[in-house]
DNA sequence: CATAGCCCTG
DNA sequence: CAGGGCTATG
C-alpha cells in the first residue's frame, strides 16, 4: 500500500479520486501536452492553449475541467492511434500461420480447421442452421443420404443408400434439368420487360445498414436507423460514404440487380424447391464434388426460408434484397448446374449402351443448361461489370482513400476486392485461406486474418454491394469465390481502409495500397476524438500517426499455441467446460439481450456456438486487440470481429468490455504512478516502461495472460509509458 | 432518442 | 467483468 495514502482512502472516494484520476487522462493531457511542446515541436499554438487550461485544471482540480480533461486525454492517448490495430494484424496472421504450422498433422487441419471447426461446431451449428449444418457432412453423405437426420426433410430421398444410382439419377438429373431449362427460359424471356417494383424497393437494399441480406430484412427498421446512425457516428467525421458501393453504384444499377435478382429467384426458388422434391441426392452429390458449395448452401440454407418467404410477400421484399446475397445465389445456382453438367459427363464416361438414348436426352439437357448458365452467367457479369464500372469511374480504382469512415469501408472493401483479382499477394493468401472463412459457423481464421489486416473485415451487416466484384473476382476460384461471397459468415473482403498502414508496414499488401490510403488511414480516428475532430489540432497524432516505420509489428510473434487456442482454437472446443483459464464467459451476451432468437442471428458463432467457446474466443481477442487501441470503436469491432454479427447488444458489450479494459489500465497508470512518486521519483523522465516494467508486466498479464502475444505490440510499451509519464506527472502535481 | 463513454458498485 | 447511473453528443 505504499503507493497508496491509506487504506481509508481507497474507499469510493478514493476509487472515485482514482477513476477520476482516469479522468486525468484529461489532466494526463496536460503532461501531454507539455509532452508535446518538448517531444513535439509543431502545434503549439494550440497546445498552449491547452497547456493553460490544463495547468489551471491540475490546480484547481475541478469537476468540471473534467470533461474537458477527459476529452484532452482522450486525445492524448494517442498511442492507438499511432499503433494502429491493422499492425496487430501481423501479429494474428504470425500467430494463425504458427499455430497452423504447429497443429502439424492438423495443417490439414487447417483446412480442416475449417472442417475442424465447423465440424466442431457442427454441433452447435445444428441447433440454429439445423439442416443447413449438414451440409458439411462428409462424401458418405452422398452415399447415405438416409442416414442424414435431415432426410425427413426430404420425403423423397431414397430409402436405399446407393441404390439411387445411375438410372433414378439420370433420371432425375434429366427431369430436373428440363424443368429448370424451362423456367430459365421463361424467365430470360421475361427478362425484356421485366417489371420494375417502385421506389420500395430501391431504398431499404442500399441502407447504409444494408448488411446481409438475410439479417438486414429481418432487423427491425430501426436498427438500420440506428446502425446508420452509428455509421454517421459521432466518432468519425465520415466524409467517405462516397465510396460506399451503395452511392457509388446507385440506383441504375441498383434496378439492373434487381432485375437480375428477380430473375434469379424465380430460378433459384423453383430450383431450391425441386430440390427438396428430388431429396438428399442431388445435394449430396453437390456436398461431394464442391465443399465450398456446400458451405454456400449452408449459409444460404438458413437465408432460403427467409428469401421464401419475402417472395411470397410479394416482389417488392425480392427487390430489396442485398444484391451481393443476390449474386451469390446466382453463383450459387451456376454452379450447381456446373455441377450437374459435370456430373452428366461423368455419367457418360463408360456405362451401358441401353442408356445411350437417356444420354442424348441428358446432353440435351446438358446443351440447355449450359446455355441457360451463360445466360445466367451473362446477366451476373453484366451486373458484375456495371458495378465495378460504377466504382471505378466516379473515381480511379485506387484513389485516396477518404479518411476511414464506417461507410467507407464497404467502398473500400470493394477495392481491395478489385485488388485481389489483380493477383495482389494478398490474393493468394486468400485463395489458400479463404476458404478456411467460409465455414458455416464457425470461422475460425477470419478474426485473425482480421488482424493480420490480410483480410478485410467487413461485418456481416456491412458486407453488401461489395458481393458482386467478389463474384467477379472469383470468376473461377472456386474457394476464393465461394468464401468471399458467402453472405452470412462475413467473407473476408479486403479493407484497404484498414490495410493500408499495415500493408505498408509489412510490405503485404498490394503496393496500391501503400500509398495513399496510408495517411488517411493513419489519420482514421480510432477513438472519436483522437482523430483531430472537435477542432483540435491533431498535433500529437500526427505525429504518431505520421511514423508508419512505429507500425511494423512484424516483430510481435506469437509464441504459444495458446494463442490458437484463445483466438480461434478456442471455440472449437464444443465442450462447455473448455475455455481457457479466462473462464471468461461470452454467454452473458446472450442472456443479457434477452431475446436469445435476435441473438441467434447475431453471429455464425453465437446461435449455435457453445457460449463459452465463443467467449474465450472474444474475450481473448478482444483484450489483445487493446495491446492497439484503446478505444476502438463499434465500427472498429465490427470490422475486426467481422465473424461476429454486430448487434446492439453484442456491440454495447465489446464497447462496454473496452471499457473495463480501459478502467483497468489507467488505475494500473495510476496505481504505478503514485507507487513511484512514494518511491521518490521526482521526474517521469526518471520512469521508463519497458517490458521489463512492472507496469507493463502488469498490463500484459491483464491483457495478454496467456502470453498470445510473445512480444506485445511494439509500440505498447512506449505508448503506455507515455501515459505512465502522464499520470505520473499529474499524480505528482 | 440512441449511442458511447465514464464512474461506481457489486 | 456486469450492470446501473449519468453525461455528452448527434
Amino acid at each position: 500500500m505504499p503507493d497508496h495514502d491509506s487504506a481509508a482512502l481507497l474507499t469510493r472516494q478514493t476509487k472515485r479520486r482514482r477513476v477520476d484520476i482516469g479522468v486525468k487522462r484529461t489532466v494526463g493531457s496536460v503532461i501531454l501536452a507539455r509532452a508535446r511542446d518538448t517531444l513535439l515541436d509543431g502545434m503549439n499554438q494550440s497546445h498552449g492553449v491547452d497547456q493553460d487550461g490544463d495547468c489551471s485544471l491540475v490546480a484547481g482540480g475541478d469537476g468540471e475541467k473534467s470533461n474537458v480533461l477527459r476529452k484532452l486525454l482522450k486525445r492524448a492517448n494517442s498511442y492507438e492511434d499511432a499503433i494502429m490495430p491493422f499492425p496487430g494484424a501481423t501479429i494474428i496472421s504470425q500467430l494463425l500461420k504458427s499455430n497452423m504450422a504447429k497443429n502439424g498433422g492438423s495443417d490439414s487441419g487447417f483446412q480442416g480447421s475449417g472442417n475442424l471447426s465447423s465440424g466442431g461446431s457442427e454441433i452447435q451449428a445444428e441447433d440454429g442452421c439445423s439442416n443447413s449444418s449438414r451440409e458439411r457432412d462428409s462424401p458418405s453423405d452422398c452415399l447415405s443420404p438416409v442416414g442424414r437426420p435431415s432426410s425427413n426433410h426430404t420425403p423423397h430421398a431414397p430409402p436405399q443408400p446407393l441404390p439411387i444410382s445411375s438410372f433414378d439419377l439420370d433420371r432425375l438429373t434429366d427431369e430436373h434439368l428440363r424443368a429448370k431449362r424451362a423456367r430459365v427460359e421463361n424467365i430470360i424471356r421475361g427478362m425484356s420487360h421485366s417489371r420494375w417494383c417502385g421506389p420500395a424497393a430501391a431504398i431499404p437494399a442500399r441502407t447504409p445498414a444494408a448488411r446481409n441480406a438475410g439479417e438486414a430484412y429481418r432487423e427491425n427498421k430501426r436498427d438500420m436507423q440506428v446502425g446508420a446512425r452509428r455509421r454517421r457516428g459521432r466518432t468519425r467525421p465520415a466524409p467517405a460514404r462516397m465510396l460506399t458501393p451503395s452511392s457509388a453504384a446507385s440506383a441504375p444499377l441498383q434496378k439492373q440487380l434487381r432485375q437480375l435478382q428477380e430473375k434469379f429467384y424465380q430460378i433459384y426458388d423453383s430450383e431450391t424447391e425441386e430440390e427438396e422434391e428430388n431429396g438428399e441426392a442431388d445435394r449430396a452429390r453437390e456436398r461431394e464434388e464442391d465443399g465450398n458449395l456446400s458451405e454456400d448452401s449452408v449459409r444460404s440454407d438458413g437465408l432460403e426460408e427467409q428469401h421464401r418467404d419475402r417472395q411470397r410477400n410479394g416482389h417488392d421484399d425480392l427487390a430489396e434484397m442485398d444484391p451481393g446475397l443476390f449474386l451469390d445465389r446466382a453463383r450459387a445456382l451456376l454452379r450447381e448446374q456446373a455441377l450437374m453438367d459435370a456430373e452428366m459427363e461423368d455419367m457418360d464416361g463408360g456405362e451401358d449402351e441401353d442408356r445411350s438414348a437417356e444420354r442424348a436426352g441428358k446432353r440435351r439437357g446438358g446443351r440447355h443448361l449450359a446455355e441457360t448458365k451463360q445466360e445466367l452467367n451473362c446477366a451476373v457479369s453484366q451486373v458484375v461489370d456495371t458495378v465495378v464500372k460504377g466504382f471505378s469511374s466516379p473515381k480511379p480504382p485506387f484513389a485516396p482513400l477518404p479518411p476511414l469512415t464506417p461507410d467507407s469501408r464497404f467502398g473500400s472493401g470493394v477495392l481491395a476486392l478489385s485488388l485481389n483479382g489483380d493477383g495482389s499477394p494478398a490474393s493468394a493468401y486468400h485463395a489458400s485461406n479463404q476458404r478456411l472463412h467460409c465455414f458455416g459457423d464457425v470461422i475460425v481464421p477470419s478474426p485473425l486474418d482480421v488482424f493480420g489486416g490480410l483480410s478485410g473485415v467487413p461485418t456481416p451487416s456491412d458486407q453488401t454491394e461489395a458481393l458482386p466484384l467478389v463474384v467477379r473476382k472469383s470468376g473461377g476460384g472456386e474457394n476464393a469465390g465461394l468464401s468471399l461471397s458467402l453472405p452470412p459468415p462475413p467473407p473476408l473482403l479486403h479493407h484497404p481502409s484498414l490495410h493500408p498502414p499495415l500493408a505498408a508496414s509489412l510490405g503485404l499488401g498490394p503496393p496500391a495500397f501503400r500509398h495513399p490510403p496510408q495517411k488517411s488511414m493513419m489519420g482514421y480516428p480510432i477513438q472519436g476524438p483522437l482523430g483531430g475532430g472537435d477542432g483540435y489540432p491533431a498535433g500529437p497524432k500526427d505525429h504518431h500517426r505520421s511514423s508508419p516505420d512505429s507500425m511494423d509489428m512484424t516483430r510481435e510473434t506469437v509464441s504459444s499455441g495458446r494463442a490458437m487456442a484463445s483466438l480461434g482454437g478456442g471455440h472449437l472446443k464444443s465442450s462447455p467446460s473448455q475455455h481457457g483459464p479466462d473462464g471468461l464467459s461470452l454467454s452473458h451476451i446472450k442472456s443479457e439481450c434477452g431475446d436469445l432468437q435476435d441473438m441467434s442471428d447475431i453471429s455464425p458463432y453465437s446461435s449455435n456456438i457453445t457460449q463459452k467457446g465463443l467467449v474465450f474466443f472474444f474475450l481473448g481477442c478482444r483484450k489483445l486487440m487493446f495491446f492497439y487501441t484503446r478505444y476502438p470503436s463499434s465500427n472498429m469491432l465490427k470490422m475486426f470481429f467481422s465473424d461476429v454479427k454486430f448487434n446492439r447488444c453484442i456491440t454495447s458489450q465489446l464497447i462496454k468490455w473496452f471499457s473495463n479494459f480501459r478502467e483497468f489500465y489507467y488505475i494500473q497508470m495510476e496505481k504505478f504512478a503514485r507507487q513511484a512518486i512514494n518511491e521518490g521519483v521526482t521526474s517521469a523522465e526518471e520512469l521508463a516502461v519497458g517490458r521489463d516494467a512492472e507496469l507493463f508486466r502488469a498490463l500484459n498479464m491483464h491483457y495478454n495472460k496467456a502470453n498470445d502475444f510473445e512480444h506485445t505490440p511494439r509500440r505498447f510499451p512506449d505508448e503506455a509509458q507515455v501515459a505512465f509519464h502522464r499520470f505520473f506527472n499529474l499524480v505528482a502535481a
